[in-house]
DNA sequence: AAGCCGTATTTTATCGATAATATGACGGCA
DNA sequence: TGCCGTCATATTATCGATAAAATACGGCTT
């Protein structure tokens, strides 16, 4: 219980607590006979550095957060892309969560809590801009996701538009004409999901197709179990369709379900295409055609432009737009 | 960059540092006149107390850590079940991984490491008892997962000879005579997937059915494509088979993917069960079958046992099994 | 008026490591 | 012999907050 501390390990070795850090942290050189001598003693009393007294007085923690809005589905997989990433570097990860709200998140980059990081990935889901602007934090840090964010913040997001617009069109080229565009949403406030449906608006009138705000089909929440909810009211509305664009792989998921309960078979009744690509995207039967925004190069573009920064680099921010490609799957009727 | 410190607050406020600390944790109590100079100091600077600094002086961090091998999917959903209780109790929870290698677990329940937190849940993946005894500290810790554990740590895990029993037997039940046990194996060092073997054993003899060891189907890892490909295997080897159980949902998940590329129908042909009933469960068609460890359960075991030792609790170590049932979806012919 | 008390506030010491600076020992060279 | 430079190691001060001990002060008693 009683910790050993650096001065216990100096002590036992008859040295001075300076030259055992020496020692550990190669800093100044200590000859050969001294440094066996502190070795031996670290190693007989098992001392540890105290990570927390090297970063009140160093400054450095080698920990970088991802902050999440939830820990599961999107977030997970893109999480298990940047570990290796931040560890490559000698660092290490850890993953913080905030519930999507815009409380937690105001917590979670506070000053106080951001002190404990190198560096930090904002997923933003909560806060819009002017919150994001009143975040004054000297910290580097890289801002992730759909979201409007101030010009001084690093950024990557995803080609939203274009994938929606990706995906509709290719349901339409196979035949779709009444095209759902599940969980999206008239509301700008959220980004992802209108910008998603500005794509899918997009290819409809690129197709010549109306535009029939009865087809935006919003989401209380983005689960699965949403998404399924959702489609089934629209199907037992009778609402006539042959098309869903989820805007996420998650919500697709429901809606296959959805689907699955009423009877309607795809591709051959309603073709879906989802958003993000999971995992889970190719396993799903008959496989789920999704727009895939390449999940290791967003992680590499973001960990490269935080690197940069925790280098000490202070050019302007960037805000990057990842390309997204369709990946075709049996969901469509382009697909295998 | 320079940052506020109390000392500035005190200076602007025109008192000791020792009043703001006062007033900003309510430890001693201040004239009201006095506190109303402080809080204008503090928000007229912005100051926001440094948590590392605390934590040196009073050993503290209200930090949790939960160490997991990798982020997505189970450990995923359960780290979002365990977050709320640890935040119930003003404390916040962080995510670490450990890429399921010994050596990542072994550096991230070092003692340097675990001094960042309060407390400890580690999901167990690649330590064996051995190493695990040699993790000396005093941190509060609670094990979870499928591993043998030295007896001094509280360890929750799952009844997995009984949940593989259940599944099995259902499909026997139902009509299954030749399942296969899709992730398990006879390598009782990994005691998830051998554990499970033994009660879709115990399922076969108490249905007076043989055990094929040729039904016994390694994967390489625990993913979806494994089980998927490892599934193609067999049934391109021509082995006959009516059933699966598969050791996670996970690999369900890929023997899905598998049956329906070879065009078996599910469950028609043949029955399928998983094991840890994700979300994604209830929304694979037909339904996933799959045992059910009742995460919300296993997260307030866990956190329970955690938040007793952090209270200061010395008592002798636990070890929780937590009980699991069957939850029947389409994907066996008890379901809908 | 001296003594005491309780409350408000300040002083001092400390958590453990490390950057910056100082000291000491020894060899080389005039 | 005396001075200087070099390398190894030790001392000192500091990061920022806080526990514990000390002090200041107004009021009250006797």
């Amino acid at each position: 219980m009683a910790r050993v501390t650096m001065a216990d390990v100096a002590r036992e070795a008859g040295v001075s607590a300076m030259t055992v850090s020496n020692v550990l942290n190669e800093r100044l050189p200590v000859n050969e006979p001294t440094r066996a001598r502190v070795m031996a003693a670290v190693a007989a009393l098992g001392y540890e550095v105290n990570l927390t007294a090297r970063h009140l007085r160093a400054g450095r923690t080698d920990t970088v957060a991802f902050i999440v809005p939830s820990f599961h589905d999107y977030f997970g997989e893109i999480a298990d892309k940047i570990a290796p990433l931040i560890e490559a570097d000698g660092r290490h990860l850890v993953l913080e969560r905030t519930s999507a709200s815009p409380e937690y998140e105001m917590a979670a980059v506070s000053v106080a809590r951001l002190q404990f990081y190198d560096g930090v990935l904002l997923s933003v889901a909560g806060l819009d801009r002017d919150q994001l602007d009143r975040v004054r934090t000297p910290k580097p840090i890289v801002l992730l996701g759909e979201r409007d964010v101030p010009d001084r913040f690093n950024h990557v997001r995803l080609a939203n538009e274009e994938g929606a617009r990706l995906a509709t069109a290719h349901m339409i080229e196979h035949g779709s004409r009444r095209i759902l565009a599940l969980g999206c949403t008239f509301d700008t406030a959220h980004m992802m999901s209108s910008d998603r449906r500005v794509g899918w608006e997009r290819a409809l009138r690129d197709a010549g197709l109306d535009v029939d705000a009865r087809h935006v089909v919003p989401v209380s929440t983005y689960t699965s179990a949403a998404g399924r909810d959702a489609l089934l009211d629209v199907i037992a509305s009778g609402l006539p369709f042959d098309g869903v664009f989820a805007v996420t792989d998650v919500i697709a998921l429901g809606a296959i379900a959805a689907l699955a309960e009423s009877g309607l078979r795809v591709p051959v009744d309603v073709q879906l295409a989802g958003f993000d690509n999971l995992d889970m995207a190719r396993f799903v039967p008959p496989g789920l055609t999704s727009v895939d925004a390449n999940h290791e190069g967003v992680a590499e573009t973001a960990v490269g432009l935080l690197r940069r920064q925790m280098a000490g680099w202070t050019g302007p921010a960037e805000h990057v737009v990842a390309p997204v490609r369709l990946v075709v799957r049996g969901s469509t009727r382009g697909g295998a």
